[in-house]
RNA sequence: CGGGGCGUGGCUCAGUUUGGUUAGAGCGCAGCGUUCGGGACGCUGAGGUCGGCCGUUCAAAUCGGCUCGCCCCGACCA
């Protein structure tokens, strides 16, 4: 492609609205431009370095046996209704209505419409397994979009959906799934870290999510650094460094004037915050819970949600105490006869701590489980903080930030099951599917790309995604010579199925060197003076290594550059 | 939804506090010339209903009200 000819409208300021590094780049390298908040054009380059990335996903995932179909952004609320997610799935979702007034919503995720297909099409166990994917754009009407389009309410996404006979056959799909996941990660040339994760809305048991790790990225992840422990803060499990040995004191009720929270409570008694246990008043479609943790931590509400298989958990309004007979700030477990007490397990080990009395300006002091209150069960309901140690090896837990690229669940028949979609077994016998759900943001890896491939000068492409694999700079525009020399460069290159930039632009060498860095093609054709005896400089992008070398090399040495790239990053198709 | 900020040429911003000529700068864009290994220089030029509506005033980018949009923090969320 000749850059005179291509639309890569570059900017030499930072446009305000951008805040991270990658939002910055795509807008200055003129990939991408916003329409509305959360909204983009993907501009030429943009559409090129997506369809790279594409073509990787489509590899990897045809190479696992999966199978590309396309399913419509457009779907109809009965599906989502038969599910129970037209429902649950709130101001996220974007719903329309068509002229006849019926209801439609613009597809956040496909798993509804996917159990529709797969039910009316696939009756026999025969048929089985079988996996379907599609990369295509998602509506989520995100609170607040943010990142460019690492967050963005219009996105594209690969998504892909597996359907067995059993548990059994769901471990085999998922875990083809995982591994092409991992193979596309890594051809992308990411750094990256595979971790367990809450399912969230989609639903489902067990379920990963792949985090690039980035600075920048908007998950916190806890990890063992000696087993492979590694998961999302919003489940990651660890246990207290500490355990204090004491003799079990009697209880004691003492005045606490107008020290409420944990901090003020702990000052006035001189006692660490940890020496407290905290009753938080949960409202929940079952009734009112209690939830006992330490004053040091914070609860998880994920955790206990999911522990308790609560649909609906909202802390109690401070309004709402005085019905109760709550105090706010003096709570306790002790007489609190009708809410359910539960209690994390680090509370477990604590002895002699301290807890509200459920009235005005006073606490216990020496409050211990099972001789002055009882709790119904324990599980964990905290987050992990640092300094907590890893549950197999007791090595203290480590913490980075990443990007949620990917996330991979195993399903099970919560779909199949509200859907009626079933097979026939060998028996005859009519079961639903056993599902997995896997899905990968397309736009949001190109900015996890960039986040971790950039410089000051700009984006740094791996060359498995690069709009152009090689751009050629004759610096001197009025040389007949160098442009020959430079279209010579260009057909040859491209006849061997390279992607190259001819930057024929009459513009000074800075600017063509400044650009080319900016749009980070990774290997650059420097045609200058030297071109007179024959010589010709080819820089690397990423390294900045730059080697002189014979004219009459330079279409061998850049196939070869390219082809040992690639193979690095374990892509065998170029 | 709560808190904060912003909206002036394609981009970055000044001007608004204290209303008053034809609304400015840099970058970018067009033409000409000189340049040509890291965003060159000179000259000439095009481009703005100052987000929108209503109001106050002799007079509004500037003051008031409403509204729309965008950004940041938080709550929330695959």
């Amino acid at each position: 492609m000749k850059y005179s000819e291509m639309l890569i409208p570059t900017l030499k300021e930072v446009p305000s609205e951008a805040e991270v590094v990658s939002h910055q780049l795509m807008l200055r390298a003129g990939i991408i431009r916003k329409v509305a908040a959360g909204v983009y054009t993907f501009l030429p380059l943009g559409s090129r370095i997506l369809k790279k990335i594409e073509a990787i996903i489509r590899e990897e995932m045809n190479r696992s046996g999966a199978q590309e179909l396309l399913m419509p952004a457009l779907q109809p609320a009965e599906l989502w209704q038969e599910s129970g997610r037209w429902g649950e799935y709130g101001p996220e979702m974007i719903r329309l209505k068509d002229r006849n007034g019926r209801d439609f919503c613009l597809g956040p995720t496909h798993e509804e419409l996917i159990t529709e297909i797969v039910r009316n099409e696939i009756r026999s166990y025969k048929q089985l397994p079988i996996t379907l994917y599609q990369i295509q754009p998602k509506f989520r009407d995100e609170i607040r979009p943010r990142f460019g389009v690492m967050r963005a309410r219009e996105f594209i996404m690969k998504d892909a959906y597996s359907f067995d006979l059993d548990e059994e056959g769901l471990k085999v799909s998922y875990q083809k799934m995982f591994d092409a996941y991992s193979r596309i990660l890594k051809r992308c040339g990411l750094e990256f870290r595979a971790v367990e994760a809450s399912s969230g809305l989609i639903g489902g048991k067990k379920s990963q999510e792949f985090m690039v790790i980035a600075e920048s990225g908007e998950d916190i992840i806890f990890y063992c650094p000696k087993c492979n422990y590694a998961a999302n803060i919003e489940l990651a499990q660890g246990e207290n460094k500490v355990i204090l040995e004491e003799n079990i004191l009697p209880m004691k009720k003492i005045a606490t004037p107008g020290k409420s929270s944990v901090e003020e409570v702990a000052n006035f008694l001189n006692v660490s915050p940890g020496k407290l246990v905290k009753t938080l008043i949960y409202q929940t479609e079952k009734g009112l819970l209690g939830v006992l943790i330490p004053g040091d931590r914070a609860a998880n509400e994920t955790k206990i949600a999911l522990s308790l298989d609560l649909k609906e958990l909202h802390l109690l309004k401070e309004e709402d105490f005085t019905k109760y007979n709550l105090i706010p700030g003096f709570v306790g477990p002790i007489g609190l006869n009708d809410i359910k007490l539960v209690a994390d397990k680090n509370v477990k080990k604590m002895r002699n701590f301290v807890v509200g009395a459920n009235e005005k300006d006073a606490h216990f002091i020496n409050t211990n489980i099972d001789i002055d209150f009882k709790v119904e069960s324990f599980d964990d309901f905290t987050f992990v903080k640092l300094g907590d140690l890893c549950t197999n090896c007791k090595v203290e837990l480590k913490e980075m930030r990443g990007i949620e690229v990917g996330h991979v669940f195993q399903l099970g028949k919560k779909y199949s099951e509200a859907m009626k979609a079933y097979f026939s077994d060998q028996k005859g016998e009519l079961k639903p599917f056993v599902m997995g759900c896997y899905g990968i943001g397309v736009t949001r890896l190109m900015a996890a790309i960039i986040e971790q491939s950039h410089d000051q000068y700009g984006i740094i492409w791996p060359f498995s995604v690069a709009p152009f694999q090689i751009v050629i700079l004759p610096l001197l525009t009025d040389s007949l010579e160098q442009k020959k020399r430079s279209e010579k460069f260009y057909h040859e290159l491209e006849r061997l199925g390279l992607e190259i930039l001819y930057d024929d632009r009459e513009v000074t060498p800075g600017v063509k060197f400044a650009d080319a860095d900016l749009i980070g093609i990774p290997l650059q054709i420097i045609i200058g003076k030297k071109l007179n005896q024959g010589r010709v400089e080819i820089k690397l992008r990423k390294t900045n290594e730059k080697f002189e070398i014979s004219a009459d090399d330079v279409v061998k040495k850049c196939r070869e550059i390219v082809q040992k790239e690639l193979e690095k990053l374990g892509d065998k198709s170029g």
